[in-house]
Parts: structure tokens; C-alpha cells; sequence
DNA sequence: AGGCAGGTTCTTA
DNA sequence: TAAGAACCTGCC
């Protein structure tokens, strides 16, 4: 399926920006894309201003992925709300501005961002992947040959013993992780009924859960619920607001978008600061 | 070899 | 209520 719209998107930046740890690049900057029990090719072209999408997957799910890359949300709209005089965050988000924020799963959102604490992006995607290789199920062949693993269901994950989720890398988070999924097959936690809450209600509600805290919380809201305005403070953005940010992020400004102008931070900091 | 990486929990004052 | 230590693992 192709897809035309009046927007610089870039793949890169997307799977590079750290909110989704299953994109795989090969060859002419084609991305294999797994996400939940789905997956596809996509790759970008450029035509004047214009981006073309073009997306390989199964027919059906046509509106999953174009829903899923959120072509459906003017991101150049957002940007306009930047300040003048914010030339960070001009800077930042001029250099990023090809980044979307996807919509992905709530369930994928918690699980994966329980396994990023004090852990790289490479890291994360390493256990993530051996997650899914432990307790996914095979929906499918990559070009190279290799399967592809879903992402494994609350009830999958629960069926792993704490040794097989040693086995996956995650250390001390195994035993978070076990709870969460527990909880979630159990019905203890129900992630369909919190996306009633409004943010705030839906962040306190996430930060219940065993072995998620205020950061990870914020992640799960804005990556896993697409709430746009949640911003997550990790040690990088704690850096740009003590660096460009000293009297306080204007946050009331840039409601309810802050989090798509974290993403721009978060993303044009840590590449400018290797 | 020791420190640190996109945090959170547990312990201690 | 708040600071500090401990926590798995892999990589420099």
C-alpha cells in the first residue's frame, strides 16, 4: 500500500528515537517492523515536500499500520506551536522533525519499557527480542529468512518461570515483569479499562504496578495510551532541562502536545551528546 | 577493574 | 519524607 501526505516523515529517526524496540533496517533503508502479533516492510520515499509510505502487509491491515505510524495527526500542526524564542526546542525539532509518535500497544508499551530501566537502547531491544523468541509465537518470515515472533501474550509471559526470564537478560526486572503479567491475566490489571482515566488518573493508576515508577509510568501514557502530552524525564532529558530549561519548562505552552516536543528534545539531545 | 547505562524498590535516618 | 544503597547484565 502506498500512502502520500504533506509531511517529512523519517523512518530513521523513528527507529532510532527509543519508543519501539522491534524495527529492524535492511537493505535500501527498508524497515521490518513488528509490532504485537503483526508485521510489515515499510519504507519512505520523498517527492518535493511530500513523503510517499509505502507499507507490505498482510491486506487486512492496512488501517493498523497507518493508524500504528499515526499518519492520521499533522505533526507540522504541533510544531507550529513552538515558541520563537524556545530556540532549543526550535533547533531540536527542526533537525527531528521526520519523528511521529506511534501508537502502539499498552500491554507491548508496559512490558517493553519495564525492561528498559538502567538499560541501553541496544540492550533493550536485545531483551525484548529474546523475550519474544521465549514466549512469542512464529507469525511469519523475514526476507533474510528468519522467523518472526510476536510479541508474547500477558498469558504467555506468565507461563515463563523466573529462570526463563533470567534467561532473557532482564535481571532484577524479571520478577516485575512476571507480576505485570500475572496481574494483567488475572485481571488485577485491567490496561483496556485505564485508558478511560484521563493522564494524570491513568499515570498514577500505571504507577501501582510492581517495579514501575514515575519515569517508566510516563512512557507507558504516552507511548502505550498516545496520551501526547505525557513527558517522561529520563537522564537525558533531566540534562536538557537543567542545560537550555533553568526557569522551568513552559509546559502550560505546549499542552497537549509536551510529549511530542520531548520526543524532539529527547532525540536531537542524546545524538548531539554521544 | 570499576563505573555506568533512558529506574525502582528497599532501607535507613 | 527524603536521601542512599542495592539491584542484574553487558559493555567500555
Amino acid at each position: 500500500m502506498r500512502y502520500i501526505l504533506e509531511e517529512y516523515i523519517d523512518l530513521k529517526q523513528i527507529a532510532e528515537s527509543g519508543q519501539c524496540f522491534r524495527w529492524r533496517m535492511g537493505p535500501n533503508n527498508e524497515y521490518l517492523v513488528i509490532a504485537g502479533d503483526k508485521y510489515a516492510y515499510i519504507k519512505a520515499d520523498y517527492e518535493g515536500e511530500s513523503t510517499i509510505i509505502e507499507i507490505e502487509c498482510d491486506k487486512k491491515n492496512d488501517n493498523f499500520w497507518t493508524h500504528y505510524l499515526d499518519l492520521e495527526t499533522s505533526y507540522s500542526d504541533i510544531r507550529s506551536k513552538i515558541m520563537k524564542k524556545d530556540r532549543f526546542l526550535g533547533l531540536a525539532a527542526d533537525n527531528r522533525s521526520g519523528i511521529r509518535i506511534l501508537n502502539q500497544d499498552p500491554w507491548e508499551m508496559l512490558i517493553t519499557f519495564i525492561v528498559s530501566q538502567r538499560k541501553n537502547i541496544p540492550a533493550i531491544t536485545a531483551c525484548v527480542e529474546k523475550l519474544s523468541v521465549a514466549a512469542g509465537q512464529k507469525i511469519g518470515k523475514a526476507r533474510s529468512g528468519e522467523d518472526i515472533y510476536s510479541f508474547p501474550s500477558p498469558e504467555a509471559l506468565a507461563g515463563l518461570s523466573i529462570d526463563d526470564l533470567n534467561a532473557c537478560s532482564l535481571g532484577y526486572r524479571s520478577k516485575y515483569i512476571k507480576r505485570a503479567a500475572e496481574d494483567v491475566l488475572g485481571g488485577m490489571t485491567d490496561l483496556d479499562a485505564l485508558s478511560h482515566l484521563d493522564d494524570e488518573a491513568l499515570h498514577a493508576a500505571l504507577c501501582e504496578l510492581y517495579g514501575v515508577g514515575v519515569k517508566v509510568a510516563n512512557c507507558v501514557v504516552l507511548f502505550g495510551y498516545h496520551r501526547l502530552n505525557a513527558f517522561p524525564i529520563d537522564v537525558w532529558i533531566e540534562r536538557v532541562l537543567t542545560e537550555h530549561y533553568p526557569e522551568g519548562f513552559p509546559f502550560k505552552r505546549y499542552s497537549p502536545y509536551c510529549g511530542v516536543m520531548q520526543q524532539y528534545l529527547f532525540s536531537y539531545y542524546r545524538d548531539t551528546h554521544k
